[in-house]
DNA sequence: CTTATTCTTGAATGATTATTCAAGTATTGC
DNA sequence: GCAATACTTGAATAATCATTCAAGAATAAG
């Protein structure tokens, strides 16, 4: 006993995710998510409450699309390390060939709000946690394979990795380039597989 | 045979940063600027020509005072590498004891303003080539030192160098934290003094 | 069909924005 | 004192912003 939504929350979820990614918060403006997922106003207030609503859904959308990356890369890479170097690589690769420079959606996300909106950061402090925990596993399975010295911190090393994959995000927004890119996986890869 | 001004254009420059770094470009209204710097808007105009003018000035000095650190730096440091140590422990100790989390006002504007403004993406591009620069030639010493292997490519090295110190600049914004920190240091040393 | 419920629409609202400008004020040279 | 010049002031402007809401349209139950 209702009329049912003509859209599909999914789909309006990933088309405000481009535009915010593209733009950025701050920078998108309500008009343009009205374009951009073919919802009204008063459609899009009705669903996620306001603008930060949508774009915590968005921010929601995106690690759960990050994650099951991951996912995949483990599935098909047989060693460990081999998944951290393709990741590696592929964070390299999409940076250097997408035209468009728009970074990591959590990154640019932390840099301008975190200061400002408190709710959004505890979201991407988690979500920065989580990311944490995903590369401690893989290093710790490396340190299982022998690729790694077992007598090394995980979680130091873990650290020392997230810290050059948020290097590379930043080098995202700013002239990307092959060979910068290649010595910084080689730089991490020396210091995570050094005696 | 005129009135003078009654502001000195670098402190007006100066205050504009504090309040550009703490709440980024687009969240600083130039009602907030007037409040920090104490000039009205007419006043503001004819000095800086308009909000960007100002915020272009504030870049400028920022850049200044972070070459003018690095020579200090230089100058009381004897070896090359242990200004670079001496370096990313500053950078870790900004972001460990400051209270606010400003991060790099650099690495902010970058992910904020690179994909949007491109007179600022330039100014920023040609920032982030002169601190590789100075990076590079911190480098070179400590491989004339025999700090670091002289075979290794210097500009990679330093690639390596300045993709960290943009991640720590991210974690600066994401619970900082000493343990990661130290393990960031660490995971750079060994890779740069590595065989 | 009737009614209740929910979705859609788009104009209206009020706040905030960057920027301008005319009027007022101080300083300098004569 | 008299201009000429440049700085200061703050109200006005016009655009843009997020958000609301009343009216219309579709669906389902009875």
């Amino acid at each position: 006993m209702s009329r049912a939504p003509e859209y599909n929350r999914d789909e309006v979820i990933h088309k405000a995710m481009q535009v915010f990614w593209a733009r950025g918060y701050g920078r998108t403006s309500v008009t343009d998510l009205v374009a951009a997922t073919g919802l009204k106003p008063g459609s899009l207030y009705a669903a996620f409450g306001n603008k930060q609503g949508l774009f915590v859904a968005v921010l929601r959308h995106y690690g759960k699309r990050f994650k099951s990356r991951v996912q995949r890369l483990t599935d098909t890479e047989r060693s460990a390390l081999g998944v951290i170097r393709t990741l590696l690589i592929t964070i390299a690769d999409e940076a250097l060939h997408t035209g468009h420079q728009r970074g990591c959606l959590a990154v640019n996300s932390l840099l301008e709000l975190a200061s400002h909106e408190p709710d959004i950061a505890r979201h991407l402090e988690a979500h920065n946690e989580e990311m944490l925990q995903v590369i401690t596993q893989l290093v710790e399975r490396a340190q299982a394979d022998g690729d790694i010295r077992p007598e090394r911190n995980a979680r130091a090393l873990s650290a020392f990795l997230l810290n050059n994959i948020w290097g590379m995000q930043v080098m995202c927004k700013s002239r990307p380039n092959r060979a910068a890119m290649a010595a910084i996986i080689d730089g991490i890869l020396v210091s995570l597989t050094a005696a």
